[in-house]
DNA sequence: TACTTTTACACAATCGATTACGCTAAATTC
DNA sequence: GAATTTAGCGTAATCGATTGTGTAAAAGTA
């Protein structure tokens, strides 16, 4: 007993296929069908139970209602809690979503890309690991919908929805540098071209210029994406134990930071003490760890929102406008920025 | 100019599109198409840009190869690795995820499936809110597969795969007793009649009888899932104010560990000496707080593997079987349990 | 040569829903 | 009573891919 479908209905009934639908889809009264006839399809449909095929519509209609959505990592929280916002918006405009990780592999998202395609979906959003811009020129000459989130490709000029990376990073470091400590490390993570990732070693720089302070390059050191719990250990150690010791570190994400945190404990150093640290992407951890880790905190719901609202406009206008969405960070101060804050702060506690 | 079609490939060919369908599916040879041929439409398709369209295959075949995965909030990093798993795993045979939230919300949740099986998901993977398994049965019914993960719905006899919360309970409660805390709230989540919560009090009930001790119900309390924030610091309040002060608390989710430990922060209540405290489900942020909290570690991606592993097997032979696996769960001592425990454990780092 | 088999491909139905277009019978108008 | 309108609905094409059936031509066989 296969499920019923709209033919069955007009079968059933005597009537056409084409009235069916017309009752379905609402527009019984606009296409002159009687009342009469209506109720009874209604109730035709609620008796064999009868369930539109989303697929069928889709085909016919040329759009699958449905949204791709492609990140590195659906378990970093981060993504997780964007995946989240984009979902319920979506939602409210019937839109579902496709979820898929790339793991931070340039072809696999290509590929991801292209099926998503194939699955006809109608718009995408991406957080995107490519290098070159290639695969998105080419959407875009087709005029296909999509927003990058997170990830920028500045030249690409396509619709972009992330966070001020530059001042997040600036500030972090200068409050490291104000509160007495210049050996800071930056901690990036591969592959070290994304535009998150340039722009905050960029404020970092700019930061040291600013305070009159030299560059040590052997401090800025790049963690392979994959293999963070196993290479941060290692780069610390490194930096720890050479002529010139560092005295903070500055993590580019919330993944390094508590990499980092772990290798503290584990190693007894204390933090602001021995080591201050600021973290770019606050978690709740940071909040609970002794001492609380200061962080720059991203509206992570505000780049969900913004981003499905962009692509909900696109897909329904079919234009091809260029929003860049730059959503403003905010430091996040907690104990952890250097002994001079540290001070400061218990002394206001009490 | 619109996306070229099969049709499209045999009209500029000369051929039908029986037969670029069979050059594309690899099914040349089979049919007798000759090498020259098939060339030829590779050739053509790779010119035209030819990419197949999956709806459409999907309306024939009566398959999305698309799998519907419902959990309460893929912002939980409990889940949101559960979804990492399924995916790559599901990734691996061809099958596409959507996802949904229902925010714990029992109508949402069977909207959710409803619409699901409106865009024809060959199958889905549920962390159910339902109180009764109506909705279940009648899938059940049709053949449909399906499998619950982590909540489980016992007289459904459905597929299922979660973990033992009855021994993880039991061991985190006699742990507490076995320090010298008796005076333990347990902390439940709303809805109560959920399998998970229910077993794990079922297991904190009897780590107190099996220690000769009477329960006192006033300690057992339960917050509104979509209120925690707001609703523990109030209950948290009221047992450390009442005559029966308690000693210890064992919670049945990471989320409402978080904010018990945020109101023992701010009241400054030392975990162990002034509350042992040990977490169901255990989060990186349990690593770093200090001290550490003791938890009950699910097995996540396995939880996940198995899950899709069911559904997939299901999917493809069209069998009803009822697979019901509950998988251990590990308790990770660390320093919050009480006491005792955490004196030990000092010693015994030097 | 006559018949059979194989090769290589085409035709048309099908999946389920939508929609432009057109038809019929009844009601209304002149 | 003829012409026109309109309510009410049906026909058939369409979306893109798959597949059972059909067939002409080439090759093989006796």
């Amino acid at each position: 007993m296969k499920k019923p479908s709209i033919k069955d209905i007009a079968d059933s009934l005597g009537v056409s296929k084409t009235l069916v639908s017309f009752v379905l889809n609402n527009r019984g009264d606009e296409n002159g069908i009687s009342k009469e006839t209506q109720r009874k399809v209604l109730e035709k449909v609620a008796q064999l139970k009868y369930h539109p095929n989303f697929i069928a519509r889709g085909l016919r209609l040329g759009r699958s209602h449905t949204i791709g959505l492609i990140v590195t990592d659906i378990s970093n929280i981060f993504y997780a809690r964007i995946a989240k916002r984009i979902e319920e918006v979506a939602a409210k405009h019937k839109y579902n979503l496709i979820y898929c990780s790339s793991g931070e592999d340039e072809f696999r998202e290509i590929e991801l890309i292209r099926m998503l395609r194939e699955r006809q979906v109608d718009g995408m959003i991406i957080s995107t690991t490519q290098k070159n811009g290639r695969i998105f020129s080419e959407l875009k000459k087709e005029h296909y919908p999509f927003v990058l989130i997170d990830r920028n490709l500045p030249k690409l000029k396509a619709n972009y929805c992330g966070v001020d990376n530059f001042s997040g990073a600036y500030t972090a470091t200068d409050k490291l540098i104000k509160n007495g400590l210049s050996k800071i490390a930056l901690l990036k993570i591969s592959p070290d071209y994304l535009s998150t990732i340039k722009n905050r070693e960029q404020g970092y720089r700019k930061a040291f210029k600013d305070n009159g302070l030299r560059i040590n390059n052997k401090l800025i050191r790049t963690i392979d994406c994959n293999n963070i719990k196993q290479e941060v250990p290692v780069v610390l150690q490194e930096l720890i134990s050479s002529n010139d010791r560092i005295d903070a570190i500055f993590s580019v994400n919330n993944s390094i930071t508590v990499a980092c945190l772990e290798f503290m404990y584990e190693n007894n150093i204390k933090i602001p003490d021995d080591m201050g640290l600021i973290s770019f992407d606050d978690i709740d951890l940071f909040s609970f760890s002794i001492p609380k880790i200061s962080a720059i905190a991203q509206p992570i719901e505000e780049i969900g929102e913004a981003a499905v609202t962009i692509l909900l406009e696109e897909m329904d206008s079919k234009t091809n406008n260029n929003h860049q969405v730059t959503l403003p960070v905010k430091f996040i101060q907690r104990g952890s920025c250097g002994t001079i804050v540290e001070k400061q702060i218990k002394l206001s506690n009490n």
